[in-house]
DNA sequence: CCGGTCACCTGAGTGC
DNA sequence: TGCACTCAGGTGACCG
């Protein structure tokens, strides 16, 4: 389940990795993982250099300089989408399991010279674009800046304009980029907020201890290399900032401020968690 | 515009 | 041991 801080460890971990690399071939065993043109796909990223990997909302972004000029890879991992190193596989039995697309680089040893994408479910999705495709796709995206880039006038108007529930608003990637399930729920604990609070009835300092609250969880997550719950890690290993979480898979334990049982519910469709003494109505002026 | 539901998939966990 | 069942969350499509 990566969110903004598993992302941005597994973008960096490539960058460090596969950075500088060139791509030799490329093979697809899910045709279906790849979601723009599959023979597009192949002609872009053969042959192609690997300048720098980054993140944009929860995509991880490969920056190419192709052989007619520069490309983008965007991957989106969804629920168990991962990257991994390992050697070419010459024959389809020598695929490691729920592997999907290879992409194997020059310059590499040999038993780990090829770049991995595995993913169980096959929810994920893999593209490569030029550059006026990649803005129609970005345009079509929407994507609203990370809590990190945010002017809290701006989240400010982005939250309130919204009639819907605050953990659906949040969780809207045009609205703020990068929050998933984990994260909102996390943070609406450290706002003191209720996830039904209807977003457009939020006061400023509500949506600035929201802004607050989400940089320093998501800094510190960051810093823990992310959460670990099930099937993420990066290519240097998995995070542990799930042991710092206070009420995401907590239903029923204490809370860590108050004591009272963390409750469970279903907001949006999504498994929420939250404290219903510490979280409460919106804050007062001044809080 | 908004909420609810389903589809996309597979594996882990639960209860009988 | 095995089987049926539910659940997990990111996103897009569809309906009311």
């Amino acid at each position: 389940m990566p969110e903004l801080p598993e992302v941005q460890t597994i973008a960096s971990d490539l960058d460090d990795v596969v950075g500088g690399k060139t791509i030799a071939a490329v093979a697809v065993s899910f045709d279906k993982i790849v979601a723009s043109d599959l023979n597009r796909f192949h002609k872009l990223l053969t042959g192609a250099t690997i300048d720098s990997v980054t993140r944009l909302g929860k995509w991880v972004c490969f920056s190419l300089s192709g052989t007619e000029g520069p490309v983008t890879m965007l991957a989106h991992l969804k629920m168990t989408g991962q990257f991994h190193l390992g050697a070419w596989p010459e024959g389809e039995s020598d695929w490691p399991p729920h592997t999907r697309a290879a992409f194997r680089l020059k310059g590499l040893p040999a038993e780990n010279d090829t770049l991995f994408y595995k993913d169980i479910r096959k929810f994920g999705r893999l593209r490569a674009f030029d550059l006026m495709e990649l803005e129609e796709f970005l345009e079509h995206l929407g994507l609203g800046p990370d809590p990190f880039d945010m002017e809290p006038d701006d989240f400010y108007k982005r939250l309130t304009s919204k009639k819907g529930r605050l953990k659906s608003v949040l969780l809207n990637q045009q609205v703020v980029a990068g929050l998933g399930n984990i994260y909102v729920d996390e943070c609406l604990f450290a706002s003191g907020l209720l996830p039904t609070t209807s977003a457009c009835k939020l006061s400023r300092p509500d949506t600035d201890r929201i802004l607050t609250e989400a940089r320093r969880i998501l800094a510190a997550s960051i810093k823990a290399r992310g959460s670990t719950t099930s099937n993420y890690e990066g290519l240097k290993g998995g995070g542990s900032f799930q042991k710092s979480h206070n009420v995401y898979g907590r239903a029923g334990e204490p809370c860590p401020v108050c004591g009272s049982p963390i409750e469970k519910s279903v907001v949006g469709g999504r498994g929420t968690h939250h404290c219903p003494h510490c979280q409460r109505g919106r804050l007062k002026s001044g809080e």
